[in-house]
DNA sequence: CTTACGGCCTGGGTGC
DNA sequence: TGCACCCAGGCCGTAA
């Protein structure tokens, strides 16, 4: 699932391959992840991508029209759970559920693949009016320990829960969650008012070194990512708790355990990670 | 306002 | 071989 380091990996490739190309053609497939498919297809013929920016999960492709000055607009992408972003030969054989084709004037094509279609792409004509980004929250690598540490201390939602959520940090998602607060040594149920400073400074230290090293090995490859050269991660081989449940932890060789935390399968060391006692909930 | 939860979208993988 | 079911991330509506 691309997460932040997923897709600051494929962000990094198409810094490589886009900017200064002017998009030549546009052929959609299936259109209903597609904001205003029609926009796309009128509106980006000719316009010239200026850059390439991450903001949490999501990808934005600045464009400048092809006429002169006139307004700038900017293509949102998100992958979802199974979106797929690639830069290739126009011969190459096109994967199944490939819905998107982009022709660049330098003869090659950036294609959108997606088998769920969760992942969702449209045309923002004022990026900085846009309300669904601006409401995200800090970058987890931009964001201070004292930011940090003020955006969870007050909450009394789960830790899991809070760091799940995009409004309040950008670009965490269910792997990143998990393998933080096994570093951390926080059990995913706790409540954010709960965590006593040390816990926070380790968990702001974890999150950020996780989301670093990910992005090191290039993102992790379960099931379906690949970056924008369709290369798969290294990530994965590194996984602590994410998926291992049964098998035994890597610092005190208990066994992983999984729960539904926050509304999503969570992976914790019962032991390395102490569960909260107020909380009815077992472990 | 904050939090919790269920449902929805889709289709590959799994288990019977 | 078939087929029902689970599950994933984000978002939205509802309720407390």
């Amino acid at each position: 699932m691309p997460e932040l380091p997923e897709v600051e990996t494929i962000a990094r490739g198409l810094r490589a391959a886009l900017p200064g190309r002017r998009i030549v053609g546009v052929r959609l497939g299936k259109t209903d992840f597609i904001d205003d498919p029609a926009a796309i297809e009128q509106q980006l013929p000719g316009a010239r991508i200026a850059a390439v920016r991450r903001l949490g999960k999501f990808l934005l492709l600045d464009l400048e029209p092809s006429n002169g000055s006139a307004h700038n607009s900017s293509l949102l992408i998100h992958l979802g759970m199974t979106g797929r972003l690639v830069t290739c030969d126009p011969a190459a054989p096109v994967p199944l559920h490939t819905h998107v084709f982009f022709a660049l004037d330098d003869g090659r094509e950036l294609r959108y693949t997606d088998v769920r279609r969760f992942g969702r792409m449209g045309l923002l004509q004022d990026t900085s009016r846009e309300k669904s980004l601006d409401s995200l929250g800090l970058d987890p690598l931009e964001a201070s320990e004292e930011q940090f540490i003020a955006l969870l201390k007050d909450r009394r939602a789960r830790v899991k829960a809070l760091l799940l959520d995009q409004h309040v940090l950008r670009g965490i998602g269910n792997i990143y969650a998990d393998e933080s607060l096994w570093r951390a040594r926080i059990h995913p149920m706790r409540l954010g008012a709960k965590l006593t400073v040390d816990e926070l400074r380790r968990l702001h230290r974890s999150v950020r070194d996780v989301l670093n090293e990910a992005i090191r090995l290039r993102g992790s490859s379960i099931a379906d990512y690949v970056d924008s050269e369709g290369n798969l991660g290294g990530f994965q081989r590194r996984h602590r708790v994410y998926q291992r449940d049964g098998k035994k932890c890597f610092r005190c060789g208990a066994k992983i355990r999984r729960a539904i935390v926050a509304g999503r399968s969570s992976h914790f060391c019962p032991r390395c990670q102490p569960a909260p006692r107020t909380r009815r909930t077992q472990t």
